[in-house]
DNA sequence: CACAGGCTCATTATCGATAATATACAGGTG
DNA sequence: CACCTGTATATTATCGATAATGAGCCTGTG
């Protein structure tokens, strides 16, 4: 948000990010505060504050006296997010159209990447560019409310969270899916290029849905861990 | 967020949110840290948490040892807003639809309450009765991630800012343009009810659009009152 | 007069300590 | 043995004080 704060407490906040987006914080983890502040060799109030921003991103859940723990992303929360997730690309590509003026060659970037991956089998780096590629889109509409609500999605930290459940991904198909709406922006076609992205979101949404329906594990959130579960350690 | 934290880091940020709501704090004004911590007879780590949180709604802005300030929305963010507003209600209306089954008599008290005002000329009334039905409509998706995403939105904060500006306004006329929506809604037309929707949206950022034209006044966003603004007072 | 450098002061960022609270556990009771 | 009650403890929420920083001012120079 504001790049150029150099404060601890944002500090903290980043290194915390990348800890739950990397999995090494998973969902119900307990964050103890003075725990943290140990760790990066300060006090209380900077950690607090950066869990406090966590929050607000929804990465963390807490609750008064009770502390802070890393938040669950239920299959329910994730078809919720894709069918948002869906309408902001639509309006995105839409906006974006009439501004590229045909010129994607950044996009086509993206979405190489995507394919040079997918035909890798590296599902890291595909999730990695495909985010790349709809931001992408989303930052041509240069409508920053419209970048902040994508953002807001989320989405890496969501996907990250549940890549390594995943199964065989088709990755080489689902890539494929890409091209037809970049095709529709660079002739300036914004609509069709928003409804096919819409499209898109629907059969993640959908691949989700099945997937969750079929391996019929951990469908539930880890609410919180116990509080001595640190001493387990 | 969580309406029951008991901790005064959160009365103060809900009073100076009303504050900046009902105009008492204006764009560009200062917030510093240890003035409203003698307010509410408070030390000043609860109201930097409370400061932290109306950032992070985008209600005020910050720079590191620089302080916090109101931050005031430009016109161009209000249209913005309206277009990606536009899209959530559509996607909102559309998800309503099959879950409400035609029971929108929730919606229609709103609706009463929105002709009401805007026959008695209640801006005011209109304003709030006006947010209850567009927020209704978005409950009713059962989507929670989309109610966060038009929340966070803030149409509530950005509309009363702008209220006190605002000459004529055809109340009554557009009231009306709720009814057709609603209509749709009843008879379980969700795609038509958010086809509608949207175009409303359209049509009130198509308002704003004009209005911001022709009145040429203060487009600009005030940044932030100089540090001896207080000794003025 | 425009402007750079250094000084002062208001304010933020952080600290270490204390008050307040929830959780876990022990003991008693039916 | 299940269940309640009270107590110990871990942890959060808040406090008052200090360190760090930027804004404004003053001065002197060209």
């Amino acid at each position: 948000m504001n790049p150029d704060r150099q404060c601890m407490s944002d500090a903290i906040r980043d290194s915390l990010t990348s800890r739950i987006f990397d999995g090494t914080l998973k969902p119900g983890d307990r964050l103890v505060e003075l725990e943290i502040a140990r760790e990066f060799d300060t006090s209380q109030t900077p950690v607090r504050e950066a869990l406090r921003e966590l929050e607000s991103l929804r990465l963390v859940d807490s609750a008064p006296y009770r502390g802070t723990w890393v938040r669950g992303i239920s299959d329910r929360e994730m078809v919720e997010a894709y069918a948002v997730r869906g309408v902001l690309e639509q309006l995105a590509a839409e906006l974006a159209a009439p501004r590229l003026k045909g010129d994607v060659a950044e996009i086509r970037e993206s979405l190489a990447l995507i394919h040079e991956s997918a035909r890798a089998g590296d599902i890291e780096g595909y999730a990695k560019h495909n985010l790349d590629f709809h931001r992408g889109i989303v930052l041509a509409s240069d409508n920053e409310v419209l970048i902040q609500s994508f953002d807001r999605l989320a989405f890496e930290a969501r996907v990250r969270l549940h890549l390594r459940s995943q199964h065989e991904p088709r990755l080489i198909e689902r890539a494929r899916e890409h091209d037809e709406p970049v095709d529709a922006l660079e002739r300036g076609d914004g609509v069709t290029a928003g409804r096919l992205l819409r499209k898109h979101t629907e059969s993640c949404k959908q691949r989700w849905l099945d997937r969750s329906l079929t391996t019929e594990l951990d469908t539930s959130i880890p609410e919180r861990q116990p509080v001595n579960a640190s001493y387990l350690s």
